[in-house]
DNA sequence: TATTGTTATACTCTATAACTATA
DNA sequence: TATAGTTATAGAGTATAACAATA
């Protein structure tokens, strides 16, 4: 066959998939469209409700310990939280012993909403769960804790 | 204490922790941060090891079937496929039975930028991998694969 | 009528520099 | 001098609509 004939049928993933990088790629990425579908009904992406769970935690956490626990770039942090504080889920006082910074904090109707979104979060993750058994999905997590920490 | 008065010592992120998407993403961004250094002597991003991986497993691959494979939509990866003809790191030609498509190959430079470009990959696998055993590092991307796939 | 490849474009995400108020 | 928070802005990544050529 020339050179310029060929064609592919069947496109061979083997070698991208025996790699651990894509892998945990394409996982984080299917479990996160699914997030994002079920976060949809309290206008929460996947990083508002990581920094409003955090705010539930730790009440009176700081911008930059936000910062830092999720690898957000100050900054980008702002808009954030800003955009939190208008839909009145958190509200800002000011730091107890550092008159810099301000403590984070849930609003009751913030209490209200992270309870439900909680709920819908570990509903989830029981379903994606369910194409593991109970073992396979906590040797998961443990295997991918010891990859980045 | 009253309620302005809290702070937080140390941020307690194990709710975060015990949520499946929350570490494969983290894990997934720590070995991709390597990837990216690593692969800076070639100047190739994730993306674009992932597009000449497929062409180098897949001679006569299609834009559509690279699309379909890696999830990227066909006006985003137009500009890539010209940046890599213009290193003169694949060439495109007529596809044999489609005269709409054109097939993806590798230069001959190519081929050997991609021999190098592999075993890169191979030796930051083993050294992110290190960090598992044999055993756990197979188990992890067959876990990871019943999620996604 | 549907599909491949493409252009133009908009939106989101992420990154850098510089400023202010306080430590 | 260093840090918390902020502003402005640039760059990368991702999205949709619409078109020409071919199936």
């Amino acid at each position: 066959m020339p050179k310029s004939a060929s064609s592919v049928e069947k496109v061979d993933t083997s070698y991208l998939e025996s790699l651990l990088g894509y892998n945990a790629r394409r996982a984080a990425l299917a479990v996160i469209e699914v997030f994002l579908q079920r976060m949809a009904q309290y206008d929460l992406r996947p990083v508002d409700f990581s920094v409003l769970s955090l705010v539930t935690h730790n009440p009176g956490i700081t911008s930059r310990q936000l910062c830092t626990t999720l690898g957000i770039l100050p900054p980008n942090l702002v808009g954030m939280i800003n955009a939190l504080e208008k839909r009145e889920l958190i509200e800002r006082r000011p730091h107890p012993r550092d008159g810099r910074a301000m403590g984070i904090h849930l609003t009751p109707s913030g209490e209200k909403l992270m309870r439900d979104a909680e709920r819908t979060a570990a509903e989830l993750e029981a379903e994606v769960a369910s194409r593991l058994t109970a073992a396979e999905g906590r040797i998961l997590i443990r295997l991918l804790k010891k990859v980045y920490l």
